[in-house]
DNA sequence: CCGTATCCCATCAGATACTG
DNA sequence: CAGTATCTGATGGGATACGG
């Protein structure tokens, strides 16, 4: 994102994590990523991965992503357009991170059902 | 969060990806469990730990985590008073995702001094 | 097919001030 | 010390319609 919602650079050394995770914060781009480890990928099929993700989110994570330089966009200039979205060497790179998330959510998901299952409160 | 960025579960299945990063999603999240990974804090020790966020957001995001059960809460009944926050065991399953992210996050900060400096356009 | 433009409202998140 | 209350501007993100 031009504009996180993490200040990104303005916390105290050590935060490379908010560094990293402000890249994939916005509300789809690890789905995006993710779906893009496998290989390119044209917008359409993007959006058919990402459920529920209107163009214009897409458009914008997709730019934002683009602009962080994790994936590159390839213009075909043909009629009907197309255009794929491959990630690049910084945004594989990402993929320890991605397969990190995908391997905790499975264990949760298949484990518990579903988060947010734990009570952490003692009723005092 | 209640009410993340993420729709947590109305993705497409084998989006565990989603899942995961909506825990850890909102702004200061992932700091702060980062933060914890050494062990128990308190309230305004983590503050300091993350540069630049104001008590109540703090509290919130300390809410979402404990609701969502990655961190436990334990009250002190004296004055004053003291509060402490611990990675509960979902918590600290989370480890490697945040090592992940720290490792990532390093490699880039320092290899490129920050991050965003990969042109992924072609001129065409 | 791959977007962009606009409208619109819900939520976020900072600042500030106050409390048990 | 560890929060809560309130106000306010900013941002996010959905719906819809249109353009190359």
């Amino acid at each position: 994102m031009n504009k996180p919602r993490h200040s990104r650079f303005d916390c105290a050394p050590g935060c490379a994590v908010e560094a990293a995770i402000g890249l994939i914060d916005g509300k789809w781009k690890s789905i995006i990523l993710f779906h893009l480890l496998p290989g390119t990928l044209r917008f359409n099929e993007i959006r058919r991965a990402v459920t529920g993700c209107s163009p214009r989110m897409m458009t914008k994570q997709l730019r934002e992503l683009e602009v962080d330089g994790l994936i590159s966009r390839k213009v075909y200039a043909q009629v009907p357009p197309k255009v794929e979205y491959t990630l690049s060497p910084l945004g594989r790179s990402m993929e320890p991170i991605l397969l990190a998330l995908k391997t905790w959510g499975d264990a949760n998901l298949s484990r518990y059902g579903k988060p947010r299952v734990v009570d952490p409160r003692v009723p005092d």
